[in-house]
Order: C-alpha cells, then structure tokens, then sequence
DNA sequence: TTGTAAGCGTTATCAG
DNA sequence: CTGATAACGCTTACAA
C-alpha cells in the first residue's frame, strides 16, 4: 500500500527542467529564476517528494545525524529521570540546527563507533557512559565531534558537559552551616564517576573554607540509589559522635537517609538536617519535603547539542568547558 | 583528524577480491569459500571497516532505522517518566532485531511523515501524539507502518499498544469495594486521550459489575497531573455525601488528591481510601505510599517494538491489539 | 565460488 | 540561469 517514493527524476520531469535544477532549488541555490524555482516547488509539493537522506548522505558525506549513546544499565540509569529530560534539551538544540538523533540501539556490546561510521553520524553524544568503556578511546581516536553528559573526556574534537557540581556541594554544605551545623556529613555518589567525586570535593572544600574540621568518618560512599543511602546513613548514626546534618549526593540518597534516620528514632529536620542534589520530581512530594541543589536538566541537554553543534560545524569550538549553575532549593528536610 | 572510512573498495583491494565478494562476506551469504570469508573478515577488521548505511539504504530501499516521534509538550509529558522507560523498552526490542532508533528532532512542527520517507524508516512508532493530529491521517495513507503508543489508530498498516486501562480500573474499583467502600469516586484523566477515557470507562464498569449506584457527581476530569487531582479532590470534598473513596487515573492525581484531602482535615487512608495508577517511582515514597495499578513500562515499548516489527517484516500482523497486563500494588494509601 | 556491471537518488563540476 | 554527467558506496542479477 505503501505509496511508492518520488525521486528528484519524477520531479525534474513533471516540471520539464534538469535534475540539478531541482537540486539547487532544494538547497536554496539562488542562481534560479524565480519562475522557475515556484513551478519546481509546486510539482515538488503535488508529489509530496522528500530528498532521500540516503542518497544524499552518500555524496555529501554528512548525515545530518547526530548519534546518541544511552546506556540504560540493568536497572540504575533507567529509574534516574535525568536521562529524559536531558534527551528533550538534547532534541530542541539540535533540532533548530535541522538534525536528528539517532538513538543506537542494537545491542553489539558497546560498538558505538563502528556504527557511528556505518550511519555517518556528524557527531555523538553519549549518556550514561562508564570511563572506563573501552570503546571511549576509539571513538575520540575515530576523531568523532564528541560531547560527553557528566564524564571529563576531552579533546580536539570531543568535550563534556555537567552540572557544577563543585559549586552545588559548596551550596548545599553552606546552607546548613548558616542553620547552624558544624557536623556535617556527606553521603557521595560513586566516586568513580564525575558528580560523585566533584560533590564529595565540594563538600571537603566548602568545609575548609568554613573552617569546620573534615572527619573521614563523616564521609561515605552510595551509589546514586535510594538503599545505598539508607545503608550510609546506617552506618553515619553508628558513630559516637553522630552528625548533626548530611549532605546526600542525589535525591534517592537523600530520600534513604531520611528514611534509615527515621527508622532511627530520630527526626528530621529537628534531629538531623538533610540536604539532596538534583530536585526530581519527588523531592518536592516526599515528607519531609527535600531541600536540595536543583539540576538544570533540560539546560544540560540543550548545551550538550549546541557544544556539539560547535564542533561539528565550527571546527573545534575553543570554548572551555563551562559547568551548568545549580541552584539551592530550600524545603522542610534541612530545617531551612 | 577524522580518519578516512575506508570502503567496500578497499577490503576488496587489500584482500584480492572483487566488491561483491567482500558484499556477500558482509551480507551472509554461503556461498563463500571459508578461505576467502576468513581473509575478507580480517582485512575488515584490520581497516576497522564499517559498510555505508546510506549506500545499503539507497539500494536496498529500507534503512533498519525505526521513526520514534516524541512529542514533549511544553511539560506534561517531559515530567512523566512513562515514555523514558517506554523508549528503553522500545530500543532493546529494536535493538536485538538489527534496528536503530531515528528520533525526529527536527522543529518542523509534526511534519514527520516527510521526514519518515526522507529517511527512509522502516517503522514509525508514535508517542505523545494526539489523537487530533493531522499529520496523523498522512501518516497512516502514506502506508508506512506504525505502531502507536496509548493512541487506538488501526489500519493495515498501523495498530498501538496499551495498558489493560479498563481492567486496571476496575481491579482498583474491586479493591476499594473489598476494602468495604460504596461511596467511590473517580478522578479521571483526560477524556481526550485513550487512557483517561479507558479508565473511565473501566470504573463505571465495575461500579455496576459490583450493583453499586453510579454518581455523576462522583465523576471528575483531571489532566493527569498533580493540581488538578487536587482540584477535584475539593470539589469531591464538597458534595453534601462525600465519597469515602477515590480512583484516580494516575499516581500525579492521586498525590494531589490526598494532600488536597490532608488540607481538609482528613485523613487517608482512614477517611479516605486513595488508589491511583500508573505506579511511577514517587508511589512508594510519598507519604502515604500509594496503592496503585502498576502499569508495565517496560513492556508496553518491548511490545510496541515487536509488534512494529511483525508489521514491518511479516507483512500485516494480524494478532489483535493485546492490552499489556496492569497489576494492582496494595500499599498505604487505601487502607488495604 | 567469484567477478562484472548496472543501478539506487543525490550533489557537484563543468559546460553552455 | 540551466543541463549533462561523473561520482558517492553498496547490492544484485548475470556471467564466467
């Protein structure tokens, strides 16, 4: 049933001028009379012609195509909503530049390179991606414009884009210290990842700007999840001497502590003040309600395509990495 | 720095063969000697060797590429999390069948029939599409096959897929009924929509499946987000009989529901029984949990993906549309 | 089992 | 301003 596709052909015919005559006036050529240029318009709409990507993709060597890896990982990645609204930022930017992504899905174990080339990508951007993935190194080596979410890779053609997640950390801690905190802890992310070792250095620097002294016991290690930062906070209301406020490094974490504190006996914010990171929707909803650093996601995805852009149209984009400014929203769980 | 793609031409050089040996190495073809395969295989891969897509689409007329148009309204749908995991489950069903996801990004507004056939995809799969969209009716006549996500459009070509929304509706009505209840209200979603309306209709069903006595005033539409569940929760509030119980049509409403009831002096689930829908991650953690109908995200992508592909590879699939299972969650918020 | 050659639908170069 | 024509990289009869 599926009308059969016109080709530049049947539209050069059926307006009676040369196949490239219909080719420039596609590519907005104006060595083309006016007259003419409308009559190729007119039978272009009549046959609802669209140039075909492929063929034009083949002689241009450029796809208008901008590949996106995603690594949705057995259960972690999926559940964070990041990823989503990053992908909407990510969709408007390159958008408006008239490209679009190409989501890999097949699912050869991280051969994102291989199909990079295979589809001709202009650039890629990759989400949810492990430093320590081997085929990091041959995509910048494929010398790929490549814009990374949330991991430092960089290069001449490849750069990053994150959060400030220093800054954020910095935030957070000063605000319990103006409420009074002089025992904060911090439950980090995975230090193996980007955020989690910026927001832990954060936290270790704002303390020192505070003069408030660093106890290595105040700090522990979660994974992102909700039970990591039950199982840290756990661990933090062991102590003899038990802080007084935690800074969590993500929401869920957050969300764990208040939880495991309660379990506890302990009530917050009257016992312990927590502040997360992130603001997804359910900090607002929980009760206590989460005071925590707001991510700009869809800001993220927006500087992650027009970084891109950068680099795939104009050379190497000089322009240093620039982190995306949080934001401290104040709720009930810091007692703020 | 980009090295240069080698071609079809340079494996069949450097390995002493001609291209359309080289092509049916790649194309799995049998009737290869072993020797030669093994050769072309490893002069491949020694040139890390990529075949053009563009080139295979441009003769082949297909381009293993699978359509997604994503619409994320201003910001309902951006904050709903259903599509990101819809889209995870719709990338991996793709995914093992050799197919890679095209996300239309470009600005044109919903001109993605023309952009289906300039990239030549093979599929299209809708989500957030309104069912009011012209581009719709194109898209079908143009005989691309598509698979719709909770939008009932059918044809030879087209069909969608969806929760149980009936069946989820009436296992909450049936719920509350055990739970003792009479005075049942409902909060609906968008009548507009398939869900809002199934839902609905899924109420009023068990409603007079159990001989209860239907109420019109127990009827109210929300838009599926929080406030507006609020909204009717205070309308409902106000009745001279108020209803002891509440079905709303996602878990957003329901969240608004039961603060607009707390605001009221009540308590849910003592005074009021809340069930909700959709079991988004918030569910379990506000407070109370929410009882709710846990919708299979996952499963409604993983099905979309397959049953495109049934379209797109075995002619028609003529399996019916199959509403994928919901299951009620029995937590807090309805006293069960 | 393998090679030759004609497309697939564009764009770009070169004439006119 | 417009038209031929040679690529672009691959698949597929058709030969050998």
């Amino acid at each position: 049933m599926a009308r059969k596709i016109s080709t530049i052909h049947e539209v050069a015919r059926r307006s009676g001028v040369s196949v490239s005559t219909v080719s420039r006036v596609f590519n907005g050529y104006d060595d083309i009379s006016e007259a003419t240029r409308k009559r190729v318009l007119a039978t272009a709409r009549e046959l609802d012609y669209a140039p075909s990507a492929a063929a034009r993709t083949l002689v241009k060597r450029r796809s208008q195509l901008i590949g996106v890896v995603l690594n949705t990982g057995e259960e972690q990645d999926i559940r964070h909503p990041f990823f989503q609204e990053v992908l909407v930022g990510l969709k408007h930017a390159i958008g408006v530049a008239g490209y679009d992504l190409l989501l890999f899905a097949t699912e050869q174990p991280h051969e994102y390179t291989r199909r990079a080339r295979h589809h001709r990508v202009d650039g890629v951007v990759l989400m949810g991606v492990d430093r320590a993935d081997p085929e990091l190194r041959k995509l910048l080596e494929a010398g790929i414009p490549t814009i990374a979410v949330d991991l430092d890779v960089e290069g001449s053609h490849a750069s990053y884009v994150t959060s400030d997640n220093v800054g954020g950390a910095r935030l957070a801690v000063r605000h319990l210290h103006e409420l009074g905190h002089t025992q904060i802890a911090t439950i980090a992310g995975l230090l193996g990842t980007k955020p989690g070792a910026d927001r832990l250095a954060g936290f270790r620097a704002e303390l020192e700007a505070l003069k408030l002294k660093p106890r290595r016991e105040y700090e522990r290690e979660g994974d992102f999840n909700m039970e990591s930062g039950a199982a840290a906070m756990r661990q933090l209301l062991r102590l003899r001497k038990r802080p007084t406020a935690v800074f969590a490094a993500s929401d869920l974490m957050a969300v764990g502590a208040v939880r495991a504190a309660r379990e506890a006996g302990l009530d917050v914010p009257a016992d312990l003040a927590v502040v997360g990171f992130d603001d997804i929707q359910l900090a607002s909803l929980v009760t206590p309600s989460l005071t925590t650093i707001r991510q700009d996601k869809l800001g993220v995805g927006t500087a992650a395509g027009e970084g891109l852009l950068g680099l795939v149209e104009g050379g190497r984009s000089k322009r240093s990495v620039q982190p995306m400014p949080v934001e401290l929203v104040v709720r009930e769980s810091s007692g703020g």
